[in-house]
DNA sequence: CATGAATGAGAGTTCATTCAT
DNA sequence: GATGAATGAACTCTCATTCAT
């Protein structure tokens, strides 16, 4: 595959991101995505065999862009306090986004059955914050910020905190007003011991 | 409609449910059902116009019964403390539940847009969940066994953290051992202090 | 059939007339009949096999009313220009009335190629009328109302024009204007010479 | 839709057009146009979504071969009477014909409620007949071949009469004889005056 | 590479008709 | 007689997928 077709394919797949933001995952048929992205239907499955190939597609790049966003935020000079709470702050501003989030499209896909279950996107995902995470406390309760006899069960008790928030937010709907408490409680746990 | 297809309507009704159970929500069609029943197609459609009526049905059953089970529970006798743990340890049950556990078929159907929203079954749940447990916070705190400054909070909190739980099971899997530990982790915080 | 079941009969006859006026005769169900009736699917059948055969019925009841009506209006002792004026302002009134009429029903049962060509109901009404009109006609001519070489052509000329009407109300649509205007001219033509 | 395709399009509009005269208009289905174009189910629905929709394509296509009939008749240099004379021919050879006529679809057609009544293509017809019919009348007072007071008056009647015996002719039926004793009726009442 | 017409499988839905009670 | 649950045939419509151009 040439310059020319890697420029499409990555047209399709951005135009297909688009699509599972708006319609979920198992919404998603081979014909929209032909008629978002304007072109023939012969020319879409030269690029992808369906849309399950198509969302793997879609999740790697997410992934990416995840990992420089995460970065980022760690290359900051910031203490381990100011890092966790910026962290926060993006979890609840990620949680609360209504439109343009893949999170429903992306809960399909883990529960679709017959998919090839090459690599979990979301236990990685989840993994690599909850390392994050641990590290940061790690590194607060050394420079006295924080509290905290068991940096990884912590760390892991925050995240499913939050997959807790991201699943209602999506399925009951959450307040901004609830978020923010439950990001205080969970700062407040590691500061005051 | 009479007794006698009130009860077929009963039998439709917990054959669709193990379906549920096995295919999710959006792969259901009146099609399976209508095999798992081993009726007409037409049979069908004398009491249940769709799957997501259908759907509703299941859990509309599935509500009582779950009340049920809750009302038991808190009439032992047991201390506030107990209950919350023999609590605790039902939701470890049904999150570990891989098969039989509608579940994943509930995420689905929470997350499709075009269905009747007539109330939010998974709202009401966690709401009722949440008031339960502040209730038995409150009265361990009462009798001296927890300490907590905030009930409802806390409950609340606890209530989001066996959803992540929950999802995670369901999407990236959990094991038994990492439960526990989660469980462990929010009765030592009411105990602690 | 006893009584009461001609009586049973009768009613859902005369509901069905109701529904053959309102939805036409193509697209009237057994199941919209039984619903109209209230009674049960098997119950219908008792009565009737087929909306074919409920139609039948229903003209033939329809065809002794209208009987009648011909009878009390040529019973008339008045001059046969009178008896013919009033016979076009009935067919006027009939040709208006958009709703509470079986024109529709009965040219598309008309239409219909599967049916049982028992006997023609249209043709018959047609044939009668003609001879109505034509008698009428030769008494007006020998009482020295009318003018008319060949009363059975006028006659039947007259029908057809009242048929063009009939058809074009429930196709093109006609206004009372037109209508009248060309009752007008066929009685003109009778008179003028 | 290319050229290629535009053609099928014709040939399906020319096959749904012989089905139609076969059938009538609620008696077809998509099946029966499937079947009778010999092409696949979805193949169909790629150039009509619903029989409706073919109709009204069928109509408009016989609207325009009409219009070019029309078009032909009036260019002929011969007189008034005559082209009446002709037009009243073709409209004898029209109602005569039993096979390969789509009356009685339109009839059906026309009669459907919920059908998109973009322009009632009966009564476009009608009127269109109508100024012809008073344009040849008036003509021919001109030159002295018709003695008519009301030009208007006389080409409606004359239309309706057509009308009548065309809904005659495939409800109760009419010999060639009546239409030609008619049509002879129609011509005298305009040459005697 | 790209197109888009074509196919056919399969899901949804409605009803005429039957039959056990 | 009367009921209404049950069946199955028939239709509508949508897509994934292929293939000739």
């Amino acid at each position: 595959m040439g310059k020319k077709s890697e420029r499409k394919k990555q047209f399709i797949r951005e135009t297909a991101r688009k699509v599972f933001i708006e319609k979920g995952y198992k919404n998603v048929t081979m014909k929209d995505v032909v008629e978002a992205c304007e072109i023939s239907r012969g020319g879409l499955y030269l690029y992808y065999g369906s849309t399950t190939e198509l969302f793997l597609d879609v999740l790697q790049m997410e992934a990416q862009d995840t990992d420089d966003a995460f970065s980022e935020a760690v290359v900051n000079n910031a203490s381990p306090a100011d890092i966790l709470a910026l962290f926060l702050q993006e979890q609840k501003k990620e949680l609360l986004r209504k439109e343009d989030t893949l999170a429903v499209a992306t809960y399909e896909f883990a529960f679709d059955r017959e998919k090839p279950d090459k690599e979990n996107y979301l236990l990685r995902q989840f993994q690599e914050a909850v390392l994050i995470i641990e590290h940061l406390i790690t590194e607060g309760v050394r420079v006295g910020e924080f509290v905290c006899d068991d940096p990884h069960a912590a760390a892991r008790n925050i995240m499913y905190v939050i997959e807790g928030l991201k699943i209602s937010a999506h399925t009951m709907g959450v307040t901004e007003q609830t978020v923010d408490e439950e990001m205080r409680y969970l700062m407040q746990r590691l500061t005051n011991g």
